[in-house]
RNA sequence: GGCAUUGUGGCCGAGUGGCUAGGCAGAGCUCUGCAAAAGCUUGUACAGCGGUUCGAAUCCGCUCGAUGCCU
């Protein structure tokens, strides 16, 4: 019997992650789990760039709008949620396909969290309370007490980092490092096969400023309008959105806008790049890819 | 042609005798539940030549280049 195989497509954003993910999953005739954090949530579209209506009628997607920012969602959510629309998945089929831009879910998915307990969102609300009163020192000072161990690994003026870790103490009584086992890693009933397409730097930067031009024209002003509302929900600190409340709050020009979404995006696509280029295993494959020699390497994976 | 202003790293921009502004772009990196997040690292650059001085991006002279005004 064949074994269960996830194919996953990463890869720098806009570089057309999700054209191959469907050629690939058609070529199997199977399905698509997303693993783009800001495609969730339902209220994102443009700015996002969900798959097109036609993409989505071509092969069936997982987890493409299925939250709404009003929830709160996280990596620790969506490697549950995930892994058990795998499981039900595989019982249908042999492979399946995963494709997004989150390095971090992507490793979720493939590799696995360690567990943690739920912890109380008030923690990490006073926490970031205590950030805005007390500043960072006063985080660093808790921890090193907290979790000496942690103290000494952590990029201590990475404020995001201290309440993560802090939260974890405060919530459960024990340091967060104690929950850093890697238990869950390399356990996952599927073989793992990894497309990572890459191109020049300069093919990647143009591509981008040519999307986000595409997405102003498909109306992602509008968009942005209709969520002004809600801007400082955690689902909309997202590049795209964040310039273009700039822009309607009057702080900057649109044409300001359009040049720091394309700047951010542009970084984006760099650390994403990074992310990758550390990771064991990938098969790289130009943007030019011919789809004939991809899914023959990609076969040689699965059978070799 | 005359007079005036001016010339700082890819770009913007501070600095008017000694103690290497800063920002942007670019590059490299970190990463376990906020991840399209957050954070870190990274260029002795002062138009050229000569002079003054212990010491010049800063003062003086000439050359070259900009810009403005005048005839």
């Amino acid at each position: 019997m064949t074994k269960k195989t996830l194919i996953s497509v990463v890869g720098p954003t806009a570089i057309g992650k999700t054209a191959l993910a469907i050629k690939v999953a058609n070529h199997y005739g199977t399905e698509i789990i997303s693993a783009d954090s800001r495609q969730f949530f339902k209220e994102m579209r443009i700015g996002t760039a969900v798959p097109s209506q036609e993409e989505l009628a071509s092969v069936p997607h997982h987890f493409i709008q299925h939250k709404s920012i009003f929830e709160p969602y996280s990596v620790g959510d969506y490697e549950r949620e995930a892994l058990s629309k795998l499981e039900f998945l595989f019982k249908k089929k042999d492979v399946v396909v995963v494709v997004g831009g989150s390095g971090l879910y992507v490793d979720a998915i493939t590799h696995g969290l360690d567990h943690f307990p739920k912890i109380d969102p008030e923690i990490r609300q006073n926490l970031n309370e205590e950030l805005a009163k007390k500043g960072i020192t006063s985080l660093q000072e808790q921890l090193k007490v907290l979790d000496p161990d942690y103290y000494n690994k952590v990029d201590l003026n990475n404020p995001h980092r201290l309440i993560r870790a802090l939260e974890v103490c405060l919530g459960t009584g024990a340091p967060f490092s104690s929950f850093l086992k890697r238990s869950n890693t390399s356990k996952r009933p599927f073989r793992s096969v990894t497309l990572g397409i890459s191109a020049a730097r300069e093919i990647i930067y143009d591509r981008i400023n040519q999307r986000v031009d595409l997405m102003m024209d498909d109306g992602l002003l509008q968009e942005v309008k209709s969520l002004e509302e809600h801007k400082d929900l955690n689902a909309l600190q997202t590049v795209g959105y964040k310039e273009l409340f700039q822009y309607l709050k009057g702080d900057i020009d649109l044409e300001t806008a359009i040049g720091e979404i394309k700047k951010n995006t542009r970084r984006f696509s760099k650390r994403q790049l990074t992310w990758l280029r550390k990771k064991e295993g990938i098969i790289w494959i130009d943007y030019k890819y011919d789809l004939a020699q991809v899914l023959s390497k990609v076969e040689l994976n699965i059978t070799g």
